[in-house]
DNA sequence: AACGTTTTCAACCGCCGCCTG
DNA sequence: ACAGGCGGCGGTTGAAAACGT
């Protein structure tokens, strides 16, 4: 159609922050005529801008019903999940937030939500694991597709937007598989016999780009002590986003799940405390790690909570079947 | 205290869809 | 059916504030 811009034919028209006075102004007309026009809005306020910057000012920021101050952790909850079914729709979803504005949400979205996402390994964009991990994303997307079921086949798109939206928990599981396979394929190529080494001490965060070799010398832990860190590993999640699991839902803020992590892309799997006292660092290393230790202290995580677990336990009897130690 | 860097958020830009003549 | 006007929306920008060194 070739329409020109609103107030392109007013180069005279000011633009940038808004006055006081010039709040005034617009309340006051607003007040006293209501915004029938707004293209009609400047002259009759005696503003000397285009009625789109009158409409933003007021729709953002003047309205009387506007909600200030900081998203509450239901606020971050529900537009989380409603971005999982609605997308970047944000003045719909801002009609679910009484008194919020779509810019307001817009910006949350992009300044905190979203990189708590992203540290949480879910795609801002999908709601899904993260999948960027090249070597690994034929597995994840397996993973993926195993929980989420045939999204092709189904033509509701509301059941489509709820199986969308994963339960946390099992996202979370799929990121620690994910982490574990990290690791594992990045020792085998250094021949390094103990691969969960680093991430049960914690000497190895999965941020690494290229994961910290890790030393040859250390001994390894005593079965308890991966249990341990699988059990820490679980509580992390399960407590962190799973309480009272509705499928498909977020149940827990963000704000208080991962936001202390210094991993930008995937979750920390080990406790947060890396101090002398910490129990898993501080257990004699007194005994060479079994692979069947970690698995079964895997199959402990897996089996507890998964429905019929049948995606994990095939995953179990693969790489159980391999040779012990590990090597694929 | 000064400076550089990062984060936040108000505001703008341009496109789209609805409505009207 | 079509063109133009308008409001609304989502993406982006840049100044200000906050934070770190």
């Amino acid at each position: 159609m070739g329409r020109s811009p609103c107030c392109a034919e007013d180069a005279n028209v000011k633009k940038g922050p808004w006055t006081p006075e010039e709040d005034q102004k617009l309340v006051d007309c607003i007040n006293k005529h209501g915004h029938g026009s707004w293209r009609a809005l400047p002259k009759l306020a005696g503003l000397n801008r285009c009625g789109k910057s009158c409409r933003l000012r007021w729709t953002n920021y003047l309205r009387p019903d506007i909600k200030r101050g900081k998203f509450t952790e239901e606020e971050e909850r529900v537009i989380v999940n409603l971005h999982a079914v609605l997308g970047n729709k944000w003045s719909k979803i801002a009609t679910h937030l009484p008194g919020r504005t779509d810019n307001e949400i817009k910006n949350y979205w992009n300044t905190q939500i979203r990189k708590k996402l992203l540290n949480m390994g879910i795609d801002p964009h999908t709601h899904k694991p993260r999948t960027d991990l090249n070597h690994l994303l034929n597995l994840s997307q397996l993973l993926c597709a195993s929980q989420l079921g045939n999204l092709n086949l189904m033509n509701n798109p509301w059941e489509t937007a709820f199986k969308l939206q994963v339960d946390a928990a099992q996202v979370a599981k799929t990121q620690l598989l994910q982490n574990l396979l990290k690791i594992i394929s990045t020792n085998i190529g250094s021949q390094n016999p103990y691969p969960f080494e680093g991430l049960l001490n914690g000497t190895t965060t999965l941020s690494d780009k290229e994961l910290a070799p890790i030393p040859q010398n250390i001994t390894n832990n005593a079965g308890a002590t991966e249990f341990q860190a699988m059990e820490n590993s679980c509580t992390y999640f399960e407590g962190g986003l799973n309480n009272e699991s509705k499928p498909g839902i977020y149940n827990q803020s963000l704000s208080n799940s991962f936001e202390q992590t210094e991993n930008p892309v995937l979750p920390e799997l080990v406790s947060e405390s890396h101090d002398h006292t910490s129990p898993i660092n501080h257990m004699e290393k007194t005994d060479t790690t079994t692979d069947s230790t970690i698995y079964e202290a895997w199959e402990k995580l897996i089996m507890e909570d998964d429905d019929d677990g049948s995606c994990w336990k095939e995953f179990l009897d693969l790489t159980s079947s391999s040779s012990s130690p590990i090597s694929w």
